[in-house]
DNA sequence: CTATCGTTTCCATGATACTGGAAATATCAA
DNA sequence: TTGATATTTCCAGTATCATGGAAACGATAG
């Protein structure tokens, strides 16, 4: 990743309802959820919604597909662990510290159902 | 971390500006940068690193102390870690995703010199 | 084709953020 | 105290973002 893009990567996730949108889909899992189920659960009108998916879907941090009449929406755990991956990139000037290894921190899990 | 910390967290790394600075702090290491260093280095207008530190500053991803007349600012790993954590809480409903052990990314070290 | 459902796009309004020069503040040296 | 250095605060202008109702769009069932 490159600044270029962890900018509005990031700033996808600074605002509070998409960042709570980003985490329910965190936990919903690779099945993803529905726009509309999405709105119910976190109380919002679904233009705000929909404007808050279009821009993360834009930085990348969700992925959007059809089915039948619903859109559903999951996060994409690659695009979180590139984002860590470059925040801490050449972690103190090179020094052995403790893990300038940086782990992966979530594996995208293979879709049930 | 909970949600009204994560955001202006988030928010204070949205910004191209503040996002360089942070990075350079993040290789600069545990002895961190004066002012003025960082504004030679990414060649901006004093008045303007000052908003842009203030802001991280505020956020808790960079710690400032003063060393004569210089303020020298550094990276607060563990803030960064704790965001992360945050991030991926309760990743895919809990079932077993390779690394829902969550593992931490940056460690911060000894201060040198 | 028509009705309906789920979702997005449009738009105007209000709020918030970024910029950088000039002035103010803090520290130190002589 | 005076002067120099390092940095912050003030301020006004510009730009960008969030909100939510209404209208438009796409998919499906009958």
């Amino acid at each position: 990743m490159k600044t270029a893009d962890a900018v509005p990567t990031l700033a996808a996730l600074a605002q509070e309802h998409r960042l709570a949108i980003y985490r329910l889909l965190v936990q919903a899992g690779p099945n993803g959820m529905a726009a509309g189920a999405i709105a119910d659960k976190l109380g919002l009108p679904a233009s705000s919604l929909s404007f808050h998916l279009a821009n993360l879907n834009r930085a990348g941090m969700i992925v959007q597909k059809r089915e039948s009449r619903s859109l559903i929406y999951s996060a994409d755990f690659d695009r979180m662990n590139a984002l860590v991956e470059f925040l801490t990139e050449n972690c103190c000037e090179g020094m052995s510290c403790a893990s300038t290894a940086k782990a992966k921190i979530v594996s995208q899990p293979r879709r049930t159902g």
